[in-house]
RNA sequence: GGUUCCGUGGUGUAGUGGUUAUCACGUCUGCCUGUCACGCAGAAGAUCGCGGGUUCAACUCCCGUCGGAACCGCCA
C-alpha cells in the first residue's frame, strides 16, 4: 500500500529510505542527471535519477506511473516555490508500473484547454490539483454536516430515487418500469415528500446528502443532477431550523477558512426585493434600488407618467463618484444589457453642480431637487432609471446592480454575506398555465394570519418559507410545513387543484396526515453551491467529479445514448 | 423555446477575401551533471468542426447544421 504523500516530506526527513507512487508531472533531462517530479493528490517531490542507475535510460514520460525507492536528502539548490523545495529523493531504484501516452491536454493549474476538452477526458482533468482540491473540500463539507447533524440527533436515512412521478415544478426525469409496462418511475427532484412521511413517522430529526434531479435548461451553477444537504425535524419552528443551520454554516466556515462568522441579518422577501430587486442579493456592495414614484407622482414627463398612471414602477440606482467614468458608448451598452431583461430603456442623470444626461431636459426643477435629497446625489454621481412593471424593473435592475458592481470592481472576494430571506409570497402566478400556483411548493405553510385570505386574496398570502443566501447565491430553501389537512386542502383548492387531483397526485401523502402529524420543517442545503463559494468558482463543474455540459451531456461518457430496439422492447416503449 | 459569443496542428492561439496559415506549449531527434517554466540545435505535425452558397479566388463573407459557453424564459 502507498505510505506517504509525496508532498508531506520537509528537511525533518533527511536521509530517510522511502518508497513513494504517483505520476511523472514533469521531466527534466538535463544530459548527466534527471529530475522528475512526481505527483500525487497531496503534491510533487523531486526525484533525482543519477547516471550509474541501471533505470537512467528508461524513457520517462510524462504521466507515467512510478514506483520510487530512495532516499531523502537536502538539495543542493533549493527551490523557494515548492512545498517540498528543500529535499528530493535520490532514486535507488524505480519501476514503471505504467506508461502513458501523449495527453491531449497539459496537466497543470494554469487551465490552458477548452472545457469541452476537458470534460471529454474529465478523468485527466481531474488529475490538476486545484480540481482535486475541490473534490477533498466537498468531502470535508458532507463529513463536518453529517458529524454535526449526527450530534445533534439528526438520523441519515436514505430515500428511494425511484419514486412517484408529481408534474408540479420542475420536470422530472422519468425512468420506464420493465414489470409494469406503459408506467414510469420519476427521480427525486428532492426528497420532500419522503422527508415529511418521516417526520409522521415519528423520526423526528432526519437528514440526508441527497442527490436530486431536475430536468431543467442549465447554468452556470445548476447541473440536471445535483446535492442537497437535505434536512427535517419536527416540533420545530423557523427560530430552530435558523439556528441549526447557522451553526452549521459557523462550523463549515470556521474549520474549512477559519472564519468567525457574524451573526446572520434577515430581510423579508418584500423589502428584499424592493431594495435589491432579487430575492437572491449580493449584499456585500450597497447601490440599493430606491424607489422615485412619489418624486414622480405628478410629472409631466409622459413616459414615467404613463408608467404610474399603468401601476408600474419607477426605481434608479446611484454609481457613486462615477459619473464621468461613463461615456455615451458604456451607458448605450448598459441600455442593451437591461435591454435582456425586458426593460425598454434605461435613462440616466449625471449630476455633478446641475443634472445632465437623457432626462435631464424633461424633468422639473422640483423634481430634480427631490432627486438630489432622496437620493443623496454628490457631485460626479450617475443615476440610472428605469421606469416599467415591477417585475421588469426589479429584475432589470437588479442585474444593472450586479454588474456595475463586478465591473466597478465594488464587491470584496474576501467577504461571505449571509442573509436569511423570510416572508416569501404564498402564490405566484402562472401566466403559462393561467392559475395561481405554489411560490415554494404546495406543502409550505402559509403564515398564520394570511389563512383567511388563500381563497380569497391569493397576492397577500405570505408563507413560512424562506432561503439563505451567500453573496448572491441561493444557498438553501426551507419552509415550516403544513400538518393540517384542513389548510393543505384549502392550498390545494387555492392552486386550482381538485380533491380528485390532490388524491390522484399525492393521495398516500394526504392519507398520512390524518394519522397523527407533527409540526415540521426543514431545509435544503445545495451542496454544489457551497462548495462553489468555498471554492472561489463561479463554475458548478469544479465542483462535481463528472458533471453534464449545459445542454444535460456527458461527454466523456456520451451519455444519453441511443439504446438497442431490444432493451425498449422489454421495457415496451416504442419510440416512433 | 429565445438571444449572444466561440469552433484554425495534440493543446492554447494569430490570422476580416489572394499568406509557404502565425506564435507558444507539447511530441520526436541530437547535445547537455543541479534543473525546477531547465537550456541549446533541429524535425515532424493542420482535409482551418461539417454541408451548401456568393466570388476569378473563402480559414476569412452568407445560409444551414453539429458541438461548446454565457444569459433570458424555465428551475414547486
Amino acid at each position: 500500500m502507498k505510505k506517504y504523500d509525496n508532498a508531506s516530506f520537509n528537511l525533518k526527513d533527511v536521509n530517510k529510505e522511502v518508497t513513494l507512487y504517483g505520476w511523472i508531472a514533469k521531466k527534466r533531462n538535463l544530459g548527466g542527471l534527471i529530475f522528475l517530479d512526481l505527483r500525487d493528490r497531496s503534491g510533487i517531490i523531486q526525484i533525482v535519477v543519477k547516471p550509474d542507475m541501471p533505470f537512467y535510460n528508461e524513457n520517462y514520460k510524462n504521466e507515467m506511473v512510478l514506483e520510487v525507492t530512495g532516499k531523502i536528502v537536502e538539495r543542493e539548490s533549493k527551490n523557494p516555490n515548492l512545498p517540498t523545495g528543500d529535499i528530493e529523493v535520490v532514486a535507488s531504484d524505480i519501476v514503471i508500473l505504467n506508461t502513458a501516452l501523449d495527453l491531449p491536454f497539459e496537466i497543470n493549474d494554469e487551465v490552458n484547454a477548452l472545457e469541452d476538452t476537458r470534460l471529454k477526458y474529465r478523468y485527466l482533468d481531474l488529475r490538476r490539483s486545484v480540481l482535486q482540491k475541490n473534490l477533498m473540500l466537498r468531502h470535508q463539507v458532507t463529513l463536518i454536516a453529517r458529524n454535526f447533524l449526527s450530534s445533534l440527533g439528526f438520523i441519515e436515512i436514505e430515500t428511494p430515487i425511484l419514486c412517484k412521478s408529481t408534474p408540479e415544478g420542475a420536470r422530472d426525469y422519468l425512468v420506464p418500469s420493465r414489470i409494469s409496462k406503459g408506467k414510469f418511475y420519476a427521480l427525486p427532484q428532492s426528497p420532500q415528500i419522503y422527508k415529511q412521511l418521516l417526520m409522521i413517522s415519528g423520526m423526528e430529526k432526519y437528514f440526508q446528502i441527497a442527490r436530486c434531479f431536475r430536468d431543467e435548461d442549465l447554468r452556470a451553477d445548476r447541473q440536471p443532477e445535483f446535492t442537497q444537504i437535505d434536512i427535517e425535524m419536527s416540533f420545530a419552528n423557523e427560530e430552530d431550523i435558523f439556528s441549526i443551520v447557522e451553526s452549521l454554516m459557523k462550523k463549515i466556515f470556521k474549520e474549512i477558512k477559519n472564519i468567525e462568522l457574524g451573526d446572520f441579518p434577515r430581510l423579508t422577501y418584500d423589502e428584499c426585493m424592493d431594495r435589491f430587486g432579487s430575492d437572491k442579493p449580493d449584499t456585500r456592495f450597497k447601490m440599493e434600488l430606491c424607489n422615485l414614484n412619489d418624486i414622480f407622482h405628478n410629472t409631466n414627463f409622459t413616459i414615467f407618467k404613463n408608467v404610474i398612471d399603468n401601476k408600474g414602477i419607477i426605481k434608479a440606482i446611484v454609481v457613486k463618484n462615477n459619473a464621468n467614468n461613463f461615456s455615451r458608448k458604456d451607458i448605450d451598452r448598459l441600455t442593451e444589457f437591461v435591454k435582456i431583461y425586458k426593460a425598454n430603456a434605461l435613462a440616466y442623470l449625471k449630476y455633478d453642480k446641475e443634472f445632465t444626461g437623457s432626462i435631464a431636459k424633461v424633468i422639473s426643477d422640483e423634481e430634480k431637487e427631490a432627486l438630489i435629497k432622496n437620493l443623496a446625489l454628490e457631485d460626479n454621481d450617475l443615476v440610472f432609471i428605469i421606469a416599467d412593471k415591477e417585475k421588469i424593473v426589479n429584475s432589470a435592475l437588479g442585474a444593472l446592480r450586479i454588474k456595475l458592481a463586478h465591473d466597478l470592481g465594488l464587491i470584496d472576494d474576501s467577504k461571505y454575506n449571509f442573509l436569511w430571506v423570510t416572508d416569501f409570497p404564498m402564490f405566484e402566478y402562472s401566466e403559462e398555465e393561467k392559475r395561481y400556483i405554489a411560490a415554494h411548493h404546495p406543502f409550505t405553510s402559509p403564515n398564520l394570519e394570511d389563512i383567511d385570505k388563500l381563497l380569497t386574496d391569493k397576492e397577500n398570502c405570505y408563507s413560512r418559507a424562506y432561503d439563505l443566501v451567500i453573496n448572491g447565491y441561493e444557498l438553501l430553501s426551507g419552509s415550516i410545513r403544513i400538518h393540517d389537512q384542513e389548510i393543505q386542502n384549502k392550498v390545494f383548492e387555492a392552486i386550482g387543484l381538485s380533491k380528485e387531483e390532490a388524491k390522484e397526485r399525492f393521495g398516500f401523502f394526504l392519507e398520512a396526515f390524518n394519522y397523527g402529524t407533527p409540526p415540521h420543517g426543514g431545509v435544503g442545503i445545495g451542496l454544489e453551491r457551497l462548495i462553489m463559494i468555498l471554492a472561489n468558482t463561479d463554475n458548478i463543474r469544479d465542483v462535481v467529479a463528472f458533471p453534464k455540459t449545459a445542454s444535460a451531456t456527458d461527454l466523456m461518457a456520451d451519455a444519453p445514448n441511443v439504446v438497442d430496439l431490444a432493451q425498449l422492447e422489454i421495457l415496451g416503449i416504442n419510440t416512433k
